[in-house]
This record gives C-alpha cells, sequence and structure tokens, in this order.
DNA sequence: CATTATATGAAATATTTATTTCATAGTACA
DNA sequence: TGTACTATGAAATAAATATTTCATATAATG
C-alpha cells in the first residue's frame, strides 16, 4: 500500500539515476505541490529533459506509465490536506470509545484551518462594518444554532445595545416588520437548514435591509439573500454539525468590533462593572 | 485576481443554475480536494451528469474550456498546502485591523490543543457514563456560558429526553427542588464565574445528586462541588473568553453519549426525520 | 581509441481527454 | 394542451497528452 508512495521510490531507486533521472527526481521533491498538476511534456521541460525520458521515469520507478505515477503524487497531496493534524489515534492505546474525544477535538482544529484558509479579509472587514453601522441588528437563528445566536446577541447586546435575537418559529417576528434600511440581519444556517431562516432573510433583503449570513458553503440556501457571507466549516465524525468555526468567527466578530469602537464601549463596560459589582454576580 | 477563483464564481451564479449545474457546484463544493483531480468525464459522473454539462458548467463560469477551470481549482488547492501552516500575521500585507480574525482563529486552535492535552480519558468516560445512567439531568449555564448550555441541552434531550437547561438566574430553579440522587447536574463555568452557578452546584451536591463541571481550570471554583471534572481552555486575545474548546467538548460528549446508546437512539432519529419532513423543517 | 552498451530527445503514433453536435427530454408559457 | 424554449447526455469529432520509435549522443569497456 505504502510503497505507491512516490517519494519512497524515488528515494529506494535514487542510486540507480542516469543525469537525467536525477533532474526530474530532484524537480519532483523540490516542488511536491506543482509536480502532481504539471503534464508530462511539463514536467519534462521544467526539469530540463525530453519528455520520453519523463515517461521512462514513471516506468523505472514502477508505474505502469505517468499518469499513474501522477495519480500517485496526487493522493500524497490529497493525504497531506487531510490529515494534516492527525493524531496518532490508529494505535490500541485507547478503546475505541476513548478515540472518539480526540477525533472530535482534531476535526474540529481541522475546521478552524480550513475556515482561516476561507476567510476573505475584505469580506470579513464588511461584516464588521455593517455591524458597527447597523441601526439595529437582528440575529436569526433556529433550533441548535439558537446556542450560537445566544452567543452573538449576548455580546453585541452588551456593546451596542441595539441587538436581538430572533428565535420563535412561527412567521416573522413582530419586531421585523418595522425593519428599516439602516438595519442589519444576520442570520445563522448550518446543515440541515431550516426553511424558516431563509424565508425571513429572504423577506429582510426585500425590505431592503442588509442582510449577512453565517453558513458553511457558498451553496447554502442562505447565500442568495445575503449581502455580506462569511462561511465557517462544520463537519465532524458525528451525526451532529460543529459550531466550533462559526463560533470562532463570533468570537473575531465581536473582538474587532469592539476593538474598533473602542472609545464608545469602554465607558459602558465600566459602568457594568460597577453594576456588577453591587449586584455580587461574579465570584 | 481573486476573480479567478472558482468558488467566489459559483457562488456568484448560483442562482442562475440549472439543475444539473446545481449538482456540479455541490460536488465542487463537498470535495474541493479532490474535484481538482478529476477529469471533465469522471467529475461529470461522480457528479450525476453528462460529460457535456460539465464543460458548459465551465464555459458558464467564465472558462474558455474545462481544463482552464481545473487549473483554477488547482490553484486553489495549491494556496492552501503553503499557507495552511504559516499564519499570515507576520507582514504587512493585512491591516492591524484584518490581523484580528486570523489572530483569533490561531487562539482558538490552540485553545483546542491544549484542551487535547489535558484530556483525561478515564474522567471522560465517566462523564459519558453519568449521562447515560442519570434519570434526570439538569444544565447549569448563565450570562455569556448560556449559549453553550442551550447547545448541550439541545441534542442531549433530542436523544436522551431528560434533559433541562436552568438559565434564570434567579434563586434555586423549582425544578432542582426535587432533585434525586440519580439526576446528574451539569455546571458550565467560565471566567467571570456567575456565583449563581456555584450556588446551585453546592445544592446540587449536597442533595446527593451527581454533579459534573466544565470549566477552565482546577482553580475554578465549581470545582469543589464536582464529582467529575471536564476541562478546557478559553484564553484568546479578547475582553471576551472563548467558547469553542469547551464547544468542542461538548461535540465530543454527544457524539461519544449517542454512539453507545445507539440502539435506543436510532428509531428516535427515524421518528423525528418522519415529523421533520411533515411539517417542512429543513429547506 | 575503437567498440559496445546505454541514455536521450525529436518526431511519429497511440491513447486519453475535452468539445461540439444533435436528437430528445423537460419546462415555461400562451 | 399545444408550442417554443431550454437543458441534457450519448455519440462524433477535435485537441491534448502519453508512449513508442528511431537516429544520435554519451559513457563504459577492453
Amino acid at each position: 500500500m505504502y510503497n505507491s508512495d512516490v517519494f519512497r521510490r524515488i528515494s529506494e531507486k535514487s542510486s540507480m539515476m542516469s543525469k537525467s533521472q536525477n533532474k526530474i527526481a530532484q524537480f519532483i521533491i523540490n516542488h511536491p505541490d506543482t509536480a502532481p498538476f504539471l503534464t508530462a511534456s511539463k514536467l519534462a521541460s521544467r526539469a530540463g529533459v525530453g519528455e520520453a525520458t519523463v515517461v521512462r521515469f514513471a516506468n523505472f520507478l514502477g508505474y505502469r506509465g505517468y499518469p499513474e505515477m501522477q495519480q500517485h503524487l496526487q493522493e500524497a497531496i490529497k493525504r497531506q490536506l487531510t490529515t494534516v493534524e492527525r493524531l496518532e489515534l490508529s494505535s490500541e492505546e485507547y478503546s475505541e470509545d476513548e478515540k472518539v474525544v480526540y477525533e472530535i477535538l482534531n476535526d474540529d482544529i481541522q475546521n478552524i484551518k480550513n475556515t482561516i484558509q476561507r476567510i476573505d479579509p475584505a469580506e470579513f472587514k464588511r461584516a464588521v462594518q455593517a455591524i458597527i453601522e447597523a441601526e439595529r441588528i437582528y440575529i436569526l437563528a433556529y433550533r441548535s444554532a439558537v446556542s450560537l445566536g445566544t452567543f452573538l446577541e449576548f455580546y453585541l447586546d452588551l456593546v451596542l445595545q441595539n441587538t436581538e435575537l430572533i428565535r420563535s418559529a412561527d412567521g416573522v417576528s413582530e419586531h421585523l416588520l418595522g425593519i428599516k434600511e439602516q438595519d442589519l440581519v444576520i442570520g445563522i444556517g448550518y446543515a440541515r437548514y431550516t426553511r424558516r431562516t431563509v424565508e425571513v432573510m429572504k423577506y429582510a433583503q426585500e425590505k431592503g435591509a442588509r442582510t449577512m449570513a453565517l453558513t458553511d458553503n457558498l451553496m447554502s440556501p442562505l447565500i442568495p439573500y445575503a449581502d455580506i457571507k462569511l462561511l465557517a466549516n462544520s463537519e465532524i465524525s458525528s451525526f451532529i454539525d460543529s459550531f466550533v468555526a462559526p463560533l470562532s468567527i463570533i468570537n473575531a466578530l465581536i473582538t474587532t468590533v469592539t476593538r474598533k469602537e473602542q472609545h464608545k464601549v469602554k465607558k459602558r463596560l465600566a459602568d457594568l462593572e460597577d453594576l456588577w459589582a453591587t449586584f455580587h454576580v461574579f465570584k
């Protein structure tokens, strides 16, 4: 299985390589994330050898032809993509049962990493700006996503005092009836996208309000109705969707908004401190 | 530059896609590290459409042909490979402001990594067992932690139907008055630990119920009253605490409980599916 | 320094992959 | 319910890519 690994084969046979073959091997090793995408003739010219030599090189390593070698190079790159952080869960050290927790936490690390890749800084900036400029903010979240909505509402309302979470599932809330163009609606939608979230987003957009979606991918049904799109991955080895990466994005939103509005927020937080102290809210 | 991004183009045009084109878009988005390596015909069969439709899809997105689209998909994957590990925080590429989001997400990765280090598999196992054995489960969460509580309640109640979230801050809820030894109280407490959470945990333990704490460290005021202790880090460069790692632990809890109780849970989930279908809850 | 063996690349050929064509199925609209 | 319009995939054709051939260069051997 593993002897299919191109790099292993190269190192095994490196002593028997001709001058040109060495050039090719060198190129592949020095450009591991370019080589898998090249055609035989491109690889040839990049490595400075003839086309035929490349094909012979593949045969030399034991492949049936260049495409087979190419495929194995691609496999290697794919493994890299998916297992970056994979812990050694294979051993017998832990029972099936105990592995789950490690598996899930690693999946979630991967989710955040993939989310980082997909961040569009300009779009994120727009999201922050929209929150700051909004007169009122409505957060749409149903079912399990209510947890995310609750968190976002808690902090946005703490610092801006103009945020409200819409969670009742029946029809468009009365609160949204008077929605204005200066208002912002943030829809949170994952996996089994709740129909209601989509409907309300659509309604808000038709009313001319700004809309923002936090969802898992661009094919999500929320996307067509979102002026601002934030993506965060949610896949874990479970029957549930993970809200870890979206929550991290929310952390970032709250933090950035607060830093930008520091001058306004500072006094309010200080006042709150006094209030909390008076009522002994914290230990 | 960025308009070359396949995913962006897909989202821009997603509203004008036909049924088959949607299938293709769906496939590409759901298999971003497989799609770039497929030939037009393989992508066609994997997405369940004709070969010609794939070529037309590439044209539809504005590419001169399939190979051009493929190349752009490969670029995206290459970018990922080279940047996953290195943070883009060093350079002047991003403004102070744009860095925050990368900073926070990386902090959260670190939180999960540290949390993994601190997992005690035996203790985690006890936590799962306690949840399964409990007659009734009460979750204590106040203020921002309500979000975590909501999530945990949602799924535990979904699969076990014996869970309740206590969130009102005034005194000990009436629900807890009749608490028994076979019941379990799960307290979630972070940073500015709310006094109320601690008091209720103490009350529950005095009444003989089992107690479990999800908190950030062993010095947390919840710890003395917890029979079972789960730790998850929460520090990020912000004025708020991050619930990302605790949420990941909750993911793991829910997943493990559900897998262990599969025989009981399976039927219930199937029934729920029917119910949801009847009421068109999902898009 | 011949002589043989081996390696090499340009060009010819074979194979694979992409594109276009065309007949038909599916939709939208009157 | 018929008519026009659009979308679709199987098959034909075109283009790109891989492999083989063959003449020549290079190295190895006595």
